[in-house]
RNA sequence: GGAGAGGUGACCGAGUGGUUGAAGGUACCGGUCUUGAAAACCGGCGUGCAGAAAUGUACCGUGAGUUCGAAUCUCACCCUCUCCGCCA
């Protein structure tokens, strides 16, 4: 959510951040609402300035003694009046907020301008595609010969777009759960944390999926939201808390399933793990002091980089440009695995910097060192998609003849097996 | 599911209708003292909105109500805790 200030006074950048996203939002109740809200305020501010002073006056007649009943009663047109305009206040406030938070958040400077995916510049490359001297399997096909990835009885007992990992697949998902957990908490400082997979609709609002997401979203029917990505509980963590300046930054690791409805991409990625409605992830989650929150965006991409590395999988790092990048992002890099069964690069870690955006949502503050209260910047990354990490492994890692070579850094997780055959 | 207790500032904790934005303490910031630190003492110390400022106003879980006036009374809801029952 933009700050209103900022918003009314800014309406040009809007306008013009808007064009950059590639969408249309009507500003105009944006200044005519605030307008009328301090009007309202205004009216309600002397009014109550009316009555208070009247009530000392009263209460200093009473403590002598003495008849207060003129100025009671001279007081009860003031106090309907202010029963008359507190609902109206109220109703243009939540308005106020309704529109604010439908409006996506400001992108940085450096973020290029683009209109869709195509235009995102890589910003660099690490590895090298693997050199297969036979034509490459797609990772449904090398899951399904080995026995240890099931997509037709998944579909039997849940639907499309859920997979049954079975023996070595479920232990090498397993295996790279812990192995991602280890090396962010180990090796790259994060706490670890295991948090709720229902969230209620404040937590999911605080960090933008709602109002203007609700179709991606899974809902029980207890009001709970089955949450799309850890970063939903673990942002939310510190809602409506002030922390310690000095705390900054403060960095989560979680590993969490994630749900996503994937309403509006029927036929894209049907076969395989690529786009599923439940998934594993890994994410990592940073509050940040605004000064140091883009110097923090980037140790958390690499972050999520070093799990590539250590696996041995060639990928890129792209920055998203203005048509691409999420509602609630001023700033994102994807991080794109090779697949040599598709032929492509895919997505597996989107890193963000939300600026305050989220923050101001979820309320979220820290005392800087001038013993200021301002908001926090938050951040968040794969660090990685599971179920996208088997894909990788599985086309990037494939023999001739069907079997899957385990990555090294891996092997202790899956108790020295170094083959899938 | 049944019975009870409670939700106050960064934290602990007073406060049951009239100068209460809210005692006291802790933490934090500044100062005195000290070679330095600690201790002690003195002072400061919430946030939003409007305003150039003075100042005004709002905020004591959330929402509604009673009243000239609500942290304080009424109702609903949410959450936490304790006991009983049921269950993994």
């Amino acid at each position: 959510m933009l700050d209103i200030k900022f918003a009314v006074t800014n309406l040009d950048k809007i306008k013009e951040m808007l064009i950059k996203r590639g969408q249309t939002i009507d500003l105009a109740p944006l200044e005519s609402l605030n307008d009328e809200r301090k009007r309202l305020q205004q009216e309600y501010d002397s009014l109550r300035a009316e009555q208070n002073k009247a009530s000392e006056e009263i209460a200093r007649l009473k403590k002598d003694k003495k008849d207060a009943s003129s100025i009671i009663a001279s007081m009860q047109s003031a106090a309907s009046k202010v029963k008359e305009i507190q609902p109206k206040l109220t109703e243009i406030e939540d308005k106020l907020r309704s529109v604010l938070l439908l409006i996506p958040n400001i992108p940085h400077e450096s973020v290029p301008v683009g209109t869709d995916s195509a235009q995102n510049p890589v910003v660099r490359t690490w590895g090298e595609k693997p050199n297969l001297d036979f034509k490459p399997k797609e990772h449904f096909d090398i899951g399904e010969n080995l026995g240890i990835l099931d997509f037709d009885r998944a579909a039997k007992i849940s639907g499309a777009r859920f997979t049954i990992y079975k023996s070595h697949g479920a232990a090498l998902e397993r295996a790279l759960i812990n192995f991602m957990l280890d090396v962010h908490t180990r090796e790259n400082g994060y706490t670890e944390m295991l948090p709720p997979y229902m969230v209620n609709a404040k937590a999911m609002t605080g960090t933008g999926q709602l109002p203007k997401f609700e179709a991606d979203l899974f809902k029980t029917n207890y009001d709970y939201y089955l949450i799309p990505t850890a970063e939903v509980p673990v942002t939310n963590y510190y809602a409506d808390e002030i922390l310690k300046g000095a705390d900054l930054p403060i960095k989560f690791s979680a590993y969490s399933a994630c749900f996503r409805s994937e309403a509006g991409s029927y036929g894209k990625d049907t076969r395989g793990l690529i786009r599923q409605h439940q998934f594993n992830k890994v994410e990592l989650v940073k509050f940040a002091h605004p000064d140091n929150s883009y110097a923090e965006l980037e140790s958390l991409t690499n972050n999520a980089e070093s799990i590539l590395q250590k696996l041995g999988l060639h990928y890129r790092v792209v920055s998203l440009c203005t048509g691409d990048i999420g509602f609630s992002s001023a700033k994102t890099y994807d991080i794109e695995v090779w697949l040599p069964g598709q032929n492509a690069y895919r997505e597996i870690s989107s890193c963000s910097n939300f600026e305050d955006f989220q923050a101001r949502r979820a309320n979220i503050r820290f005392k800087d060192a001038g013993g200021k209260t301002r908001f926090v910047h938050t951040l968040n990354g794969s660090g990685l998609a599971v179920g996208r990490t088997v894909v990788a492994i599985l086309e990037n890692y494939q023999l001739s003849d069907g079997s899957v070579v385990i990555p090294e850094a891996l092997r202790f997780y899956m108790h020295g097996l170094e083959k899938i055959t």
